[in-house]
DNA sequence: ATGTAGTTTATTTTT
DNA sequence: TAAACTACAT
């Protein structure tokens, strides 16, 4: 059989990982080390040449971008649509799961998948039924107390509060939360994954189902994956034991322990360790030839990566060129830094580049307003990453509650957020009202809202506002029932009176709504959704799961040739010719927190290793000497970060190109930089003779304490001071 | 219901 | 500092 077409352009260490055997693998994949593109060749060598049904494949990832880019990259390779296969991101797999064995889960057929803010809609609620105070009990940190359990697979009956009475009221509201979401036919994030989870633990007929249909299951950034993740893709791994006859899947497994940058939401690095352990026999390959960057930036990131421990360890290299060295830019203050950004990127520019193929990184989001203040004024389009997208706008969460509302009645945080949306003269009291009924009559606010309207209780005008309410309801479920998914969609909008209320705001704002209300029908008109498998769902639910799980892009307009704007994080993944890190200050990067709580330093370490590799030819690092946060003035030291990259690397474009900064190491207490030590007798120009008596910083930028013999004690920038050595 | 004055808060984010 | 949120009055 010919697998040329498969092999051709791998190198040995990429080959060795698409042609291993059968059995758990571990592939050990470098930034730029053409992953995905192994991922994709694994899964057509297994077709093609082992001879697997794409039925029997599973590959998981975690983001929907890189589920369908895999997709497309197997079926291009492929020369035909696959299918039968699983591609998706471990949230949309459990769903469909779940959507396949409802029952079993002991879910509603029609249940509906809440995000982050309906989730935490869904707990206030909850804190006002059990009367609790708010500002005690912070709703956000309630949901990211259940998150954080759920991400472990601990119920709220596993937990053992330990006798502490405010881990007892946390196990109170997680237990009242699950029964509200039961009762509404509701699933969050974590959710998603906990029940199928349990579904899989528990029902042994499922688990021989999966465990015998899935050959080999392929994971994505496996270092981002949390406990119940692995517990899940452990659980359809053929295990050594032979307990579960000779089912299970061959695991292969793709991550880099370098990349971890998502600790603090639960990933798990030590998964990556784990698995060496629970799979003793697995084969592990290191793909560390790199195709992105010039083997100055490797270098850079490798030496700055090597203070990191635990490691499984890892060296970059390339066949490419050494290109030039990385910039480093010490800016007065924040403008400047900008002001210096934007006009390297002027110049980049004019010598033929696009817009595109430059990135600003950041380490916070607040950082992005000097360099777009920047970019507006020298009239440069630009695109900022991050912000609200589109299914999580108000406006379309309006519409698509009407729709979950038609889909589920019991439904009660879409009851709550469309009752008086827009406006039909249902108050606070009325809802409040509702929500009491609806508790002593331990059912859903609709119900309850059926029987008040027959009662005397309320008053003419909010009886009939509400009889108006459950009436348009009713209609629009009557008129929508067997109209195509867009023109249910336009019907909604159009009756529910969404549509006329945005059109009345006033506002730039406004107008934006109703295009994206008009944009929410071009959606739905568009959506389409094969069922291919046995999934019994209808297009609304399925619409409604696929606005739910796949939040969409952050704006709808065409943003080719832009300058990039991001975080380091969300840089992850991507490439450019010329990368911008800023803002690269300790307190900054690494942040104030990380410095603060112990630990923490690696993964921003990772972090910064992350935003490196992201440049394939150029680099530029820059830092301000003074910058305001908060309202005060702050003079941060130059990363630590800086120091960890050999000054070999490094050019400081301070004061034009071409001065070499020497960069002291050591101990920034005795040293800094250039020489001077605590100790050192200097004289100053206009101070005269003094003695260096304190510093901090390294390079040429460090600063230093001078006591001077006539004025005093004086910290001074060594890069500007111009002292001489005595 | 909507505007205003006062208060609080200030990593990182995908599903 | 400034945005986002809250409380209160209209």
């Amino acid at each position: 059989m010919d697998v040329s077409h498969i092999l051709d352009g791998l190198n040995p260490a990429q080959r060795e990982a698409v042609t291993a055997p059968p059995g758990p693998m571990l592939v050990l994949a470098g930034a730029g080390s053409g992953k995905t593109r192994v991922l994709v060749h694994r899964m057509a060598w297994l077709i093609q040449v082992e001879g697997v049904s794409p039925f029997s494949l599973l590959a998981v990832t975690f983001t929907n971008k890189a589920a369908s880019e895999m997709r497309h990259r197997v079926e291009a390779l492929q020369q035909m649509p696959v299918s039968g296969m699983w591609v998706g991101t471990f949230h949309g797999l459990a769903h469909r799961m779940l959507r396949t064995h409802w029952k079993e889960a002991n879910l509603p057929q029609a249940f509906q998948v809440l995000d982050s803010d309906d989730q935490l809609r869904m707990v206030k609620r909850v804190l006002r039924t059990l009367e609790l105070d708010e500002t005690r009990w912070i709703p956000k940190m309630i949901t990211g107390f259940i998150n954080a359990r759920k991400d472990e697979g601990l119920r709220a009956q596993h937990i053992d509060s330990g006798g502490d009475p405010v881990q007892q009221q946390l196990l109170r509201i997680y237990t009242a939360y699950e029964v509200a979401c039961q009762r509404a036919g509701v699933v969050d994030f974590a959710e998603l994954l906990l029940r199928t989870l349990e579904l899989l633990r528990d029902n042994q007929e499922l688990r021989a189902h999966y465990r015998s249909r899935f050959r080999h299951v392929l994971v994505d950034e496996f270092q981002d994956t949390n406990t119940i993740q692995y517990a899940w893709v452990r659980l359809l791994a053929k295990d050594k034991s032979g307990q579960n006859g000779n089912t299970g899947a061959h695991l292969f497994i793709v991550g880099d322990d370098d990349q971890a940058i998502y600790g603090w939401r639960g990933a798990r690095v030590e998964n990556i360790h784990s698995f060496k352990k629970d799979f003793p026999d697995c084969l592990m390959v290191r793909l560390e030839q790199n195709y992105r960057s010039t083997s100055t930036i490797l270098n850079a990131a490798n030496a700055l990566i090597s203070r990191n421990d635990d490691r499984l360890g890892k060296n970059l290299w390339t066949q490419g060129e050494q290109g030039e060295p990385i910039q480093l830019y010490a800016a007065f203050n924040e403008q400047d830094e900008a002001r210096y950004v934007i006009d390297s990127i002027k110049r980049w520019l004019e010598q033929g580049n696009a817009r595109s193929d430059v990135a600003i990184l950041y380490r916070s989001n607040a950082q992005s307003r000097l360099f777009e203040e920047q970019l507006m004024m020298d009239g440069l389009p630009y695109r900022v990453y991050g912000g609200l997208r589109f299914f999580e706008r108000a406006e379309i969460k309006d519409a698509l509650a009407y729709l979950r509302l038609l889909a589920n009645r019991a439904d009660d945080g879409s009851f709550e957020r469309v009752i008086n949306q827009p406006t039909r003269g249902i108050g606070n009291k009325t809802v409040e009202q509702l929500r009491e009924l609806a508790k002593d009559m331990n059912t859903s606010m609709w119900k309850a809202a059926e029987y008040l309207v027959q009662q005397p209780g309320l008053t003419a005008r909010a009886g009939n506002a509400l009889k108006g309410f459950l009436q348009l309801v009713e209609s629009m479920q009557q008129t929508v029932e067997k109209l195509p998914l867009h023109e249910q969609t336009e019907h909604v909008i159009q009756h529910s009176g969404l549509l006329t209320h945005y059109s009345q705001e006033k506002g730039e704002k406004a107008e934006a709504r109703v295009e994206n209300l008009q944009e929410l029908v071009n959606a739905a008109r568009g959506f389409d959704f094969h069922n291919s498998d046995v999934i019994e769902m209808d297009m609304l639910t399925a619409f409604l799961a696929h606005a739910a799980l796949e939040a969409g892009d952050a704006q709808a307009e065409a943003w080719e040739d832009c300058v990039q704007l991001m975080t380091l994080h969300s840089a992850k993944g991507l490439e450019f010719p010329l990368v911008f890190i800023c803002g690269v200050e300790e307190g900054l990067f690494p942040s104030e927190r990380a410095r603060s709580e112990g630990g923490r330093l690696q993964e921003e370490r990772r972090l910064c290793y992350v935003g490196i590799t992201r440049a394939r030819q150029h680099l530029v690092l820059t830092y301000a000497e003074r910058r305001r946060l908060y309202g005060k003035d702050y003079y941060p030291m130059p990363s630590q970060f800086l120091g960890e990259i050999p000054s070999e690397y490094i050019q400081d474009v301070r004061f034009g190109s071409g001065k070499q900064v020497v960069r002291n190491t050591g101990s920034v207490q005795q040293s800094a930089g250039n020489g001077i030590m605590i100790g050192q007798r200097v004289m100053h120009q206009k101070f005269g003779e003094g003695m260096v008596t304190n510093c901090e910083g390294q390079g040429s930028h460090a600063r230093v304490e001078v006591n001077f013999r006539n004025s005093g004690s004086k910290w001074l920038v060594l890069a500007y001071a111009n002292l001489q050595l005595l």
